[in-house]
RNA sequence: GGGCGGUUAGCUCAGCGGUAGAGCACUACGUUGACAUCGUAGGGGUCACUGGUUCGAUCCCAGUACCGCCCA
């Protein structure tokens, strides 16, 4: 059956992709020779909620392409797909449906019933993705399929795998070895989802913001002298003052100021640096006096170079909070508005009072249980409160004023006095997933203590074991290691792996529990006993047999005891501790960060802890290929987990990629509208379309510019290609047949150029230069084989010369055969698709890798077929440019050959009559008049067109040839007659150098001869 | 402010010491038995700027300008 003209994708791709999956072509070991070593790949694993953007199109057709040629190379190899079940993310995607089709909501459904809605979502929902990656024809081993939650309690049947057990033994033991500990620190906390996230999915914009100035009165009415001088020293300003100027672009955070500092070097506060002044909000009769102290941190040349301190909402206060012990005032709840908890302002305020004179000092948690917001202000939002405490303290008196130019409402200029606002763009944290503005706060947190474990993961880059490609992700790499921050792991959601502490009351004496604990007050919901761990002792284990078991040692040390105390210890559920029933122990309700389980994603999907057959085979991987936008997220975090964890290396080459853009450059975004849709593309113009351009596009550090042009470009390259396969097919050109071994010499040159090809293919993916390995193979394709082997085959393949014929029709089966073979990891569909309709055979995608070296490259057919191609392309040249019809016929004239030249042309006269249109050649001893001269190598022809030859065309043309030609000869002489060149250059150079300066001056000396006789024609 | 990178043909990008390359776009011609999703020919570049190293610099070094990205 004759192929059609076109192939036809949308047809053809799902067809193609369930005969490998059903024929088993994508199983870990598929055409793995024996004793092969082994090559994995591990994909970054998409959100569960995902669908597929031209990120994932760019990142997996990379994976694909490395893991179908290294397949087809023999090498064992495993692409190990699977989801990352996305915390935040999927608790977001199923509380909205939850609220769209009017069932209960979480907090009504309660824990376990809404995690039972979650995998229920998940089981119909999720992974929509893995659908889309099959259209790209992703090779992945989908028997394998992960997921970071699989084998948590509660999952369905279908989610077995054991990735839950390693999370938490993981947890475990970091906790033992002391890397992974709780404490009340500042952290970022997103009030629309209630958790805390960590600083990377913080992202920080530039918005138009407003700073405030005011004025903080000193205690006691004191005053002092404050005087401003310019950098000469001289007196600028000098006046007696009440008060201290603080500038603030959050004026709601004023609540909770623990005190104001200023620079040590700062002159103009050091007369009243320790004294206590006012912060000038709140009831008049209970306004709270804060210390003025001195640190680093203030900027002298900023605002008035006093600052605000309020070390629970704000990191860099937090550190000058922490460095001179101010305490710490938490003014949000967990929605990010004002506190509306616990006592009233007036005994608040007290006691932060007392504070502040040193009168008392308070614990973590009791400084947690001030509520310092007036109570009107109680319950109101953030942003409404910062306007309610602007208005107080101006209608007070307090705003720093200022004067400003403005028209009354006859229209005159007069001049009034305006609080001193400045509108000035600030960097605002925005969280990533919900948008809202993010709010530093003081809670209690799980923390992985990453210095201690980012040594190793630093040495393995440094040293070379893993290495970063573009090579200034390393530098990136180490920049942020060097630097890293602790980790926050524990985030306040309840899709995810939940931390495996479990809580019971210290012991603080011999045989006595604490008493707060024996005797509680009242019930403790779990969600609030979360933020008080005053009085607790902490059990780690992955399993609640060993929590009690350990449980029981540490009462039975401590307590003297009967055996009815120790059968009560049991879990609380999420009702909570309910106080004078029994003695018991909770769980902590937060859960893991998602990355923290994706963070062992390469030793988790390979089934650790167990020993299994995959881990032995397949642990340490081999390539991760990821954006580097995750460099930090998850690189960074897989190198020091699995390094922490197993003292191996995860991978050993990470390959970083960028953003993909549209065409002008921009990021892809809903808001503008320049989202590209890489299914669409796919039902346009066919995966390998897409795919062949995310291989061009993929240079080494390169920027992603996807253009509809370029796809389109590369979609014609395949149908290009099949063309090719058409024209063989019509031919009987014989595929699958074994190498030839042919005589003729364009036989030999195209097996040559093959060979070429692979060996700049070859280097080329394995150095990750995919756009080199896809634009060799584009320039072989079209370039050589279709627009010279399959023009000059046509004579071949026609020749009466039966064994010409038949060893043509052999050598271009042979080449089409390796087109499809080197092509099949970039375009495996239509490869696939010519690979079984051109002969009867077995899947492309398990054939084997060729591996032919220079043996095929013969010298002589090289030289001999550029010398007819530069021939024929020249004769086009001067035919094109003297305007001979097309299609005409032209007798062609040779004045002087050499034996090479001679030789060339008489073995392939048939082909250079054909293709450059030429009926007959003559020899001469000179050209007749009106002759356009065509130089070659060691001949000189001529095209005798006396009768169309325009003569001032013609010698435009070679005048032309030889500009250019001067100018090369310039320099090549320049450099020749240089003594410096001759000493120092390399003596390849140098022949090299003179060899062209030879040919440039035998074309020159042709071409002033045909001058010359066109000199005669006038 | 700190870090990383970029500036090469109209556009998108390769090249990174030894005659400036590709694809697309553009111009002209062309249905020649694989292909008009095509063919043939052609035009188009002081390789951002200024210095330095070198026999020789688009390439290495330093500085300048502009443009990105990441982190404060």
């Amino acid at each position: 059956m004759a192929l059609d003209k076109t192939f036809n994708a949308e047809e053809a791709e799902a067809r193609i992709y369930r005969a490998w999956e059903e024929a088993g072509c994508f199983k870990a070991g598929a055409n793995a020779k024996p004793e092969a070593s082994s090559y994995c790949i591990m994909i970054p694993p998409p959100n569960v909620t995902g669908v597929l953007h031209m990120g994932h199109a760019f990142n997996n057709t990379l994976q694909d392409i490395l893991i179908r040629w290294k397949r087809m190379q023999g090498f064992d190899t495993l692409w190990q797909p699977g989801t990352d079940h996305a915390g935040i993310a999927t608790q977001m995607v199923v509380e909205r449906t939850l609220a769209e089709t009017q069932q209960p909501g979480r907090r009504e459904l309660g824990r376990e019933a809404f995690l039972e809605k979650v995998w229920e979502w998940k089981e119909t929902s999720g992974g929509t993705i893995k659908g889309q990656l099959k259209r790209l024809g992703a090779s992945c081993d989908w028997s394998r399929e992960a997921f970071t939650m699989s084998g948590a309690p509660g999952a369905p049947a279908g989610n077995d795998g054991n990735f839950h057990d390693a999370v938490i033994k993981v947890f475990v033991e970091m906790y033992n070895k002391g890397l992974i500990y709780r404490g009340k620190r500042l952290v970022n906390w997103d009030p629309h989802f209630e958790t805390a996230i960590s600083d990377l999915e913080v992202e920080n914009i530039e918005v138009a913001g407003h700073m405030w100035h005011f004025k903080y009165p000193l205690a006691g009415g004191a005053t002092y002298t404050y005087v401003e001088k310019d950098e000469d020293g001289n007196v600028t300003l000098e006046e007696e003052r009440d008060y201290i100027s603080i500038a603030t672009t959050r004026p709601e955070t004023m609540l909770g100021d623990g005190a104001v500092a200023v620079h040590p070097s700062d002159e103009r506060y050091a007369p009243i640096v320790g004294k206590l002044c006012e912060i000038p909000v709140g009831p008049k009769e209970h306004r709270r006096l804060i210390p003025i102290i001195t640190d680093e941190y203030p900027d002298p040349d900023f605002g008035s170079g006093a600052v605000k301190i309020t070390g629970a909402h704000d990191f860099n206060d937090y550190q000058v909070a922490k460095r001179g012990n101010i305490p710490m005032y938490r003014l949000m709840d967990t929605r990010g508005t004002m506190r509306d908890d616990g006592a009233p302002y007036s005994e608040a305020a007290e006691i932060a009072m007392a504070v502040a004179k040193g009168e008392r000092s308070l614990t973590e948690a009791e400084t947690d249980a001030v509520n310092l917001i007036p109570d009107d202000l109680r319950g109101l939002d953030r942003f409404e409160a910062r306007k309610v405490v602007v208005e107080q303290i101006t209608s007070e008196g307090l705003a720093v004023m200022t004067t400003q130019a403005q028209k009354d409402d006859e229209g005159n200029e007069i001049t009034v006095t305006v609080p001193m606002v400045e509108n000035k763009p600030i960097m605002q944290p925005f969280g990533d997933r919900s948008k809202v503005v993010i709010e530093p706060m003081l809670t209690d947190q799980w923390f992985v203590d990453t210095a201690k474990i980012v040594g190793p993961a630093l040495d393995k880059v440094r040293d070379g074991t893993v290495k970063i490609i573009p090579e200034s992700g390393e530098k990136v790499y180490y920049h942020w290691l060097e630097n890293i921050e602790p980790w926050c792991i524990s985030r306040q959601l309840w899709w995810g792996h939940q931390v495996p502490v479990w809580y019971g009351p210290r012991v603080v004496k011999s045989g006595r529990l604490d008493e707060k604990w024996h005797e509680p007050t009242e019930a403790i919901p779990l969600s609030e006993a979360a933020w008080n761990h005053d009085n607790e002792v902490e059990f780690s284990f992955a399993t609640w047999a060993e929590v009690k078991s350990a449980a029981r040692d540490y009462y039975k040390s401590k307590l003297i005891a009967d055996e009815a105390f120790f059968e009560s210890i049991h879990e609380y559920g999420d009702e909570g501790y309910t106080p004078g029933k029994t003695l018991g122990l909770y769980r902590d309700p937060d859960v893991l960060d998602t990355w923290f389980s994706s963070g062992l994603w390469p030793i988790g999907t390979l089934g650790w802890p167990e020993e299994t057959d995959a881990l032995k085979r397949f642990f340490p991987t081999s390539t991760l290929i990821t954006g580097q936008d995750i460099l930090f997220f998850w690189v960074a975090r897989m190198m020091m987990m699995q390094l922490a964890v197993t003292d191996e290396i995860p991978f050993d080459t990470v390959y970083l990629h960028g953003l993909v853009r549209d065409a002008k450059g921009k990021k892809m975004s809903k808001s503008t509208g320049n989202v590209i849709d890489p299914l669409d593309i796919v039902d346009e113009y066919g995966a390998d379309a897409l795919r062949f351009t995310n291989a061009a596009m993929a240079s080494i550090g390169g920027v992603l510019k996807l253009d509809m042009e370029r796809i389109k470009g590369y979609r014609n390259f395949g149908t290009k290609l099949w063309n090719a396969a058409r024209f063989a097919e019509m031919n009987d050109a014989v595929c699958g047949a074994e190498m030839p071994a042919p005589k003729a010499t364009l036989n030999k040159w195209i097996m040559g150029e093959t060979a070429k090809v692979l060996a700049v293919v070859n280097p080329a993916l394995d150095e990750f230069r995919f756009n080199d390995a896809a634009q060799a193979l584009y320039a072989f394709v079209w370039g050589k084989v279709c627009d010279w082997y399959v023009e000059f085959s046509k004579p071949l393949l026609n020749s009466d010369d039966e064994a010409l014929a038949e060893e043509t029709r052999h050598t271009m089966g042979w080449v089409i055969d390796q087109c499809l073979i080197l092509l099949h990891p970039i375009m495996p569909f239509i490869t696939e698709e010519l690979w079984s309709q051109l002969a009867k055979r077995d899947h492309l995608m398990l054939e084997d890798w060729p591996s032919y070296g220079d043996a095929l490259v013969d010298d002589a057919a090289d030289r001999e077929m550029n010398w007819v191609i530069n021939l024929i392309e020249s004769i086009r040249s001067a035919r094109a440019q003297m305007h001979v019809t097309a299609g005409s016929q032209v007798p062609m004239i040779v004045t002087s050959w050499d034996d090479m030249a001679k030789d060339a042309y008489a073995t392939n006269e048939t082909l250079i009559k054909r293709l450059a249109r030429v009926e007959s050649l003559e020899e001469a001893d000179t050209f007749p008049k009106g002759c356009v001269t065509i130089p070659a190598a060691g001949a000189t022809f001529g095209l005798p067109l006396a009768d169309i030859i325009d003569v001032a065309e013609e010698k435009a043309r070679l005048e032309k040839t030889l500009a250019k030609l001067a100018k090369e000869i310039g320099g090549l002489k320049g450099r020749l007659g240089n003594a410096k060149f001759i000493a120092s250059a390399p003596e390849e150079v140098v022949t090299e150098t003179r060899g062209n300066l030879a040919a440039r001056e035998e074309e020159d000396a042709k071409i002033k001869e045909a001058l010359a006789r066109l000199a005669e024609l006038t």
